[in-house]
DNA sequence: AATGAATGAGAATTCATTCAT
DNA sequence: GATGAATGAATTCTCATTCAT
């Protein structure tokens, strides 16, 4: 599962308005451009589509030739970063060969995407209140990989057999997108500025966490309720 | 830490507001209800001022009276809830005697309270986007006690003392949260109704895994980062 | 039929919107009367809301707290239009004790009406195409007067008892109207102005048409179709 | 009166566009038969240039290469249909050899076209609103050959010499108009369809109408006003 | 000749908030 | 204290028309 191909070009939803010259390819690609800069500095219901063709530079009814709504140029928005985060979290997998690495190189990809993008990820969490199957594939989607890796893990012998991969891997995202936002998110230092990186005292805590939690066990009497 | 004291009434915010007379006390209250209903029923945005006195019983003007703006008593309503959640959980929790159960009792209160008030859960999460410190409050809040609970139990030797209480806490929560909202808010039966409670089967796969998390280790070699 | 009563208020549709109090119902009037000058001068598709309440001098959001849509409030106009002609021809039926005579007074007020009112007219024409059924309505409640009085002229033997009343009653109508239309809308003087009144020799015209039209027949031989 | 030919192609309003290759001349006639369909379907308002072009398969921008504005090819269209309803008439009084006679056949030629395309016969009506002198030359095209017939048949002595030929050429269209709404356009069966013709008894009634109307008189007395 | 991307003025409508009663 | 009429800035969306290709 460490691999980047599993996370490859889903077009489902990044389908496509009328134009389709490369002019208005171009142009197309401007709009989302502009809306995710709009999105993730005045949020959802603080943007707007003056707002997000002037950041374009483009006439307001051109809008209306790419998307059909505020809404859809949010959703296209949400499973494209959904696209991208799922991208870097495999791309800091690759290459490592057991579970525990896998997991913290992941989780830094994820906190390394999140610093980058800090509001960005902004975007994907209102998507719970603008465009909740959205959110839902958002955070399914990641699950299903993260699902799949501990399986296997389990198999490899690397994680414990009693837990079920599927809460196990809510579990997971859920603490992870709950430090991030805590550690990184949250974080302002003296001067009111937010940090590069998550710290690594917290990476180390956390891993620390995960570590017990997946380890396999040799001892019986896990199973008691 | 068990105890139900510690989640008390916190007049903090719900102070303000200015008639004070019985008369005015109760058509606060109304405010309030009426507010939590709408806000619950119809989100943040949907939702709107004369929905709100409309669904009071009570004049459009009135309103501004009591509150000073429709994010006021938003913020107020957040204030309230979490007050709410957390006695919910402290409760559950009161009268266990280690930190195991406790863990497994609060987490079904949490759980108990989010299947019983679906929407108004949502409200909270929607604070995020309409009064962030808001939220950060409504977490903080939680993890503090929850902090504070496994200090404790890492000093009498119910919870591996390498953990790193505070990262663990919002470790913890977040899995929870997760768990919740896709175990809870979004399954659905073959008629399309929620859930009365979370599966037995989902808590046990939880317990697990936080079971692992946070067992005392004799171990050594865990702290080799 | 050549009473005013029967003419009288229908509350079917001037109905109302909210507000109730003095100040409102003035606020109402205001709105009816500015729609009416702008509908009248401007055609339904260039009037626009703004229009009507700058033309009112009311805010534009007050609008919409008397009426849910220009389409409403012209259809309003278009009842209290069709209560006013309706009106005007029965005041000028009153009082005359043939039908022959009350044709003629019918038409002569229909003709002033429409003379003073010239662009209102041209409302309810163009009902429509904004509110078929509205048009429909106007036609069928002149008609329903209409036919009356001649089937009573029938029975009294003043009418060829041969004619359809429902029939001639719409020809008759139809004939008014498109006479109106050439010879008082549509007619200019040397100097551009219209008519205030319709020619003399047009009613005296008009007239000899429907003196032999209705005229009651002793001959036989009318009806060998 | 009775003849085609004095119904024939006029060009007067057909002219312009540029174009004028065979290629051209193709592409002109789909857009005005994509524009008869849209604007009968419709409504002008509701058409929309997009519509019309979309419709006759051809790309947006040639539209301006043969109109000059969405009103003009909808004044070219009522130019066409006024033609068309004019030869349907003259066409079914064709072979008549009296007045009578002549007219009925004129209004049930009438009656048929309206009930063949009632949507174009729609069409002509809401010219009042969007290009008031084409209207103005639809009917004055009409009365023009009504009035010549009238004429004719006073000076034959079948049609009584007290009317004005043009009053009474304007009294006739209305009734016919009139007639031809409600029993005809508003019709409606029990299942909601629209009557294939008008009933005989309503052309009936409206026959013995107008024999009335004309008959030729022959007692004085008529022309006491 | 034909095309279709781009434009922006303008339309309808909403709603938090104010304030005179 | 309570009320609700009034307000207007702001929003989304449409469409006739232009123009570079």
């Amino acid at each position: 599962m460490s691999t980047v191909e599993q996370f490859e070009p889903e077009t489902a939803f990044s389908a496509a308005g009328k134009p389709l010259t490369k002019r208005g390819e171009t142009t197309r690609r401007k709009l989302l451009e502009a809306a995710e800069e709009v999105f993730a500095r005045l949020g959802y219901h603080e943007a707007s589509i003056v707002k997000i063709t002037e950041r374009a530079g483009i006439g307001l009814g051109t809008f209306y030739l790419y998307f059909d709504s505020k809404q859809q140029i949010f959703e296209e928005l949400v499973v494209d970063l959904n696209r991208r985060v799922r991208h870097a979290m495999a791309e800091a997998m690759a290459g490592t060969d057991n579970r525990i690495d896998a997991e913290r190189a992941g989780f830094e990809g994820f906190f390394r995407f999140t610093a980058a993008h800090p509001a960005l990820y902004r975007v994907v969490r209102e998507a719970e209140f603008v465009s909740p199957e959205m959110l839902r594939l958002h955070y399914t989607r990641i699950v299903e990989g993260y699902e799949a890796g501990l399986r296997a893990a389990q198999a490899s012998g690397d994680v414990d057999t009693g837990l079920d991969p599927e809460v196990t891997a809510w579990a997971l995202m859920g603490a992870g997108e709950l430090i991030g936002m805590r550690f990184l998110l949250w974080e302002r230092d003296d001067e009111g500025r937010p940090p590069v990186a998550i710290p690594d005292e917290v990476i180390d805590g956390m891993m620390r966490f995960i570590r017990n939690a997946l380890a396999a066990r040799t001892e019986k009497g896990q199973d008691h309720e």
